[in-house]
RNA sequence: GGGAUCUUAGCUCAGCUGGGAGAGCAUCUGCCUUACAAGCAGAGGGUCAUAGGUUCGAGCCCUAUAGGUCCCACCA
């Protein structure tokens, strides 16, 4: 009993049942194996707080389809999965969520919080693992990680050590992004800035008269956009080269509401071009106000509480929130009649990008990573090519980025995350920074000590997932072996956050770069270009696309039309034409059994291409050859990482050439069982070349291909470890191809005809081929079966000589032949003579721009002899057209 | 302020090292032809943003301009 293929194409019945048999059997592990080449990639690891989205669907389409690709190649493919603990995002989901049990955290305390979140992770963090297998994503399960896990978590405590104790990690006061609503610092990567509307207060503050009072003649005028600061004041500055301002030197202002005294300081920061080219300084509170501070060893007074409510130091205004005691301090500005005027200004804000709250620049003891000589390696390697970014645009922005790079502030006012390997001595308040929590304090020798109690970034511990996941610090034979992995897949978006940090750490603990290459992807935007958001609510849920269309639809859509690094908008139309052509590979594949069944021809699996040689026709060797170009090509594209160039050829090919053409050529052999042989061959050559080509479309569409391969054939259990075509050579057919793309030129003439003179498809009409040429002739009558019914004839003639044939048949040319159709009863003879006459100026446009170049001598100088030699051809062949032309014209004309 | 990128058919986009402009969708025409109407056979539709330049030859390389998008910096 044969199997069959269902009648019409289902994916949902048959994608889960699929992923299931690869699991059973343990297709996507992998083990150390030295006899084979490793192929790693690591999966950038999903928020363990994360929904499936359209950017992990391209995302991870793009990976499976690479080792998918590699495995059948007959490498060792290591696809490392799992999940980030996202520190901050997760924190905030959960306090929500205690929120609406009306608690905080602090009424959990850390360890209740912990287990809350740890609760949390078992519940919510396997769910997009869930979703990943939905899409077919053929990670080793087996292998799944969590960047807190054990060995990740040994990983960045050895990684903070080590670092710690090189002097590149160190604790230092500095200014620091706070966002007072997360209630924690946060790196320069993740402030976002907003342009806002806002305002410029332009206030004056009175210099010091020789008695040390404020004048009441003299102010200088400046202006700010958050007047609030000015609690923190300790200086103002002009530029020392500014000639309006030379009185100024050594003297003071006074400051208000404050009511003291603070120099005039001279400093080139100042933009003498800008405002009034007086700038009031805050240390404590604005990055270029905190390095003029150093400068000129200002004061540092910090005006805020964390939660950005004004501090001790603010007197009066103490308690206020920052915006109100803005308010109020304009409000005494004004009544004090410092407040020069108020003007629009809209200017860019900073803000968190997780919440979008207005940062607050503050200074704050926190941890940093010193970047200066950590990232050479990690520059040098992009710059060298030791590392490939692709696209190359990428390296420019990986560039700007290690240029001006700043310690990187790793400590975090969070719970849920890495916590800092740095103990406190309860007595003297010696720091020991140690994988453990030492015993004795080396400094006063008491025994008592209290952990950092803040947590690391969270892109600390995914910066050394390449390694840290293949068992680091451990040196485990995974790590020898996968370790450099091959490709990261990864959005242009988290390049600064992620890639970087990744590559500078893997040169500093491994020695050796993460990965070869970094293939970029761009997003996945709404039909309209937005990007999709939940606040928006334009989102599309990739798992109901998998629902409607399936797995295979919604991968070649993502995979197609569009270049690496690019966005890409989503449209629901393109998904159903990628179902369609799943639907087309299911019916020509069904037709094919269907037809292998009735003839009965079993196992022709198995048949080798030398026995079955002698009865393949020349459409059957036009077809391997043409898939056989395919593979070669295919092949290329995908080591370039062209994936939707190569699968776009695939489709190409099964659409266009496979199923319009091959298969409608070979149907009067198949369904002609007079002729075993030749019914065999065709049936030996659907099987082959369908085989192949399935077989290049198994990384894109890997459960339909999966499917219709063991539905097929019965020796090979999976299409997924089976082996990759290769080009070879004795498969290219050259005389061949040329014939039969003969053949097709006829029969699209033929058709273009019989179309614009309206004879129906069902009026037969005899078809006579003829040509002066011995070998086109040979050519026509081989294909003869299938000229006649692609051509719609009732009978085809292939003859020498225009005898027999009515004088005013209608005709196409082609090269070296003509055909004719005398069905003039039905054709208007102006018409077809008006359609001579356009071939004829089509002609001899071509031929006069083949002349063209050839009679230009530069052209013949300089351009590579192929070209010329291609423009030769292309001239006897025009010629020797249009001579048909003109004598069939000739011919009605006289 | 610096940088990247885009501008190709009505729409969305491909076009890999420069060598006769492509796809999908949409539109129009004719077909329920025994794998597929989720289909078949055809058709129309583009001064490849504009202006220069390099080249025998430019959608592709260079320069400028216009418009869009994005990233970085953050002049208070």
């Amino acid at each position: 009993m044969k199997k069959e293929l269902a009648k019409t194409y289902d994916p949902q019945g048959l994608e889960d049942r699929l992923y299931q048999k690869w699991l059973d059997k343990k297709y996507f592990h992998a083990e150390v194996d030295k006899t084979k080449k490793p192929f790693t990639i690591v999966i950038p690891p999903p928020n363990i707080t994360g929904q499936l989205h359209m950017g992990h669907a391209l995302d991870n389409t793009m990976q499976d389809i690479l080792i998918r690709y590699r495995r059948m190649q007959g490498y060792n493919a290591l696809w490392q999965p799992g999940t980030d603990h996202a520190s901050i995002a997760t924190e905030v989901k959960i306090i929500q969520k205690l929120k609406e049990e009306g608690l905080s955290k602090e009424d959990l305390g850390r360890d209740g919080f912990l287990e809350r979140a740890w609760d949390w992770k078992k519940v919510y963090g396997g769910r997009i693992i869930e979703q990943l297998k939905k899409l077919g994503s053929s990670c080793d399960w087996d292998r799944e990680r969590f960047t807190m896990d054990e060995g990740c978590n040994k990983a960045v405590t050895e990684v903070f050590c080590k670092m710690h104790e090189k002097g590149w990690i160190y604790k230092g006061s500095r200014i620091i992004n706070w966002c007072p609503v997360c209630n924690t610092s946060i790196s320069d990567a993740e402030v976002e800035y907003e342009e806002q509307a806002g305002h410029f207060w332009h206030i004056k503050y009175p210099l010091v008269d020789e008695n040390g009072k404020p004048s009441t003649t003299e102010f200088l005028e400046f202006a700010t956009t958050r007047p609030e600061t000015m609690l923190g004041d300790t200086a103002v500055a002009v530029n020392p080269k500014d000639e309006r301002y030379t009185y100024l030197h050594g003297r003071q202002v006074w400051l208000p509401i404050v009511n003291k005294a603070i120099p005039v300081v001279e400093d080139d920061y100042v933009d003498m071009e800008f405002g009034t080219g007086v700038v009031k300084i805050t240390p404590a509170h604005d990055p270029n106000d905190f390095e003029v501070g150093k400068r000129h060893n200002l004061p540092e007074i910090n005006i805020l509480n964390d939660d950005a409510t004004i501090n001790k130091n603010g007197g009066k205004y103490e308690g206020l929130d920052r915006y109100e005691a803005r308010k109020q301090i304009v409000a005494e500005l004004e009544k004090e009649g410092l407040l020069v005027k108020i003007e629009d200004y809209s200017h860019n804000v900073g803000t968190h990008d997780r919440c979008h709250t207005t940062i607050e620049p503050m200074i704050k003891k926190q941890w940093f990573v010193k970047m200066d000589e950590l990232i050479k390696p990690a520059r040098k390697a992009v710059e060298t090519g030791d590392i490939q970014l692709i696209p190359d645009r990428m390296s420019k922005t990986y560039f700007n980025w290690t240029d001006n790079i700043r310690d990187w502030c790793i400590s975090r006012q969070l719970w849920w995350g890495h916590r800092i390997p740095a103990y406190y001595c309860d007595d003297c308040g010696e720091v020991v920074v140690a994988k453990e929590m030492p015993k004795v304090c080396p400094k006063c020798g008491k025994t008592h000590f209290t952990q950092d109690p803040d947590t690391l970034d969270t892109w600390f511990s995914s910066a050394l997932w390449p390694f840290s996941t293949l068992g680091w610090p451990e040196q485990t034979e995974d790590l020898k072996y996968f370790y450099p992995t091959d490709v990261l897949v990864t959005g242009y978006d988290i390049i600064f956050f992620w890639v970087i940090r990744m590559i500078f750490s893997g040169f500093e603990q491994m020695g050796e770069r993460p990965f070869k290459t970094v293939l970029f992807h761009g997003l996945v935007r709404d039909s309209q270009g937005r990007k999709m958001s939940k606040s928006l609510g334009n989102g599309i849920d990739p798992l109901e696309i998998i629902d409607q269309y399936g797995a295979d639809a919604l991968r070649l859509t993502l995979i197609t039309g569009n270049a690496p690094g690019n966005d890409m908008r989503f449209y629901i139309e393109r998904v159903e034409a990628s179902r369609n052509f799943a639907n087309k590979v299911w019916n020509a594949s069904r037709f094919i059994m269907m037809n292998e069944e009735s003839a009965g021809t079993e196992n022709l699996e198995e048949v080798s291409f030398e026995t079955i040689s002698k009865d393949l026709e020349p459409v059957d060797k036009w077809i391997i050859s043409k898939c056989n170009s395919l593979v070669k090509e295919a092949t290329e594209n995908m080591d370039h990482f062209e994936l939707g160039i190569a699968v776009q050829k695939v489709y190409d090919f099964i659409w266009d050439e496979f199923c319009d053409w091959y298969i409608e050529m070979v149907k009067p052999r198949l369904y002609n069982s007079d002729d075993k042989d030749s019914q065999k061959a065709a049936l030996w050559t659907l099987k082959h070349v369908l085989i192949d080509a399935l077989k290049l479309l198994h990384p894109y569409m890997p459960f339909i291909t999966e499917e219709i391969f063991c539905t097929l054939q019965s020796k090979e259990e999976s299409i997924m470890i089976s082996k990759w075509p290769e080009f070879d050579n004795a498969f290219a057919f050259v005389k061949e191809e040329t014939a039969i793309e003969q053949i097709k030129e006829a029969v699209r003439g033929i058709r273009n005809i019989r179309t614009e003179m309206n004879v129906a498809p069902s009026r037969k009409a005899s078809v006579y081929v003829v040509s002066d040429n011995a070998g086109i002739r040979d050519t026509f009558t081989e294909g003869k079966l299938f000229f006649a019914s692609l051509a719609y004839a009732s009978e085809v003639m292939v003859q020498a000589d225009k005898a027999g044939i009515a004088e005013d048949a209608v005709s196409v040319v082609i090269p070296n032949a003509t055909i004719y159709m005398p069905f003039a009863e039905l054709v208007d003879i102006s018409a077809e003579i008006e359609r001579l006459h356009k071939e004829k100026k089509r002609l001899e446009g071509e031929l006069a721009r083949v002349n063209g170049m050839l009679n230009n001598e530069r052209f013949m100088s300089k351009a590579p002899e192929e070209k010329v030699a291609e423009e030769r051809n292309k001239l006897t062949k025009y010629t020797q057209m249009m001579e048909q032309v003109s004598s069939r014209l000739q011919q009605f004309e006289k």
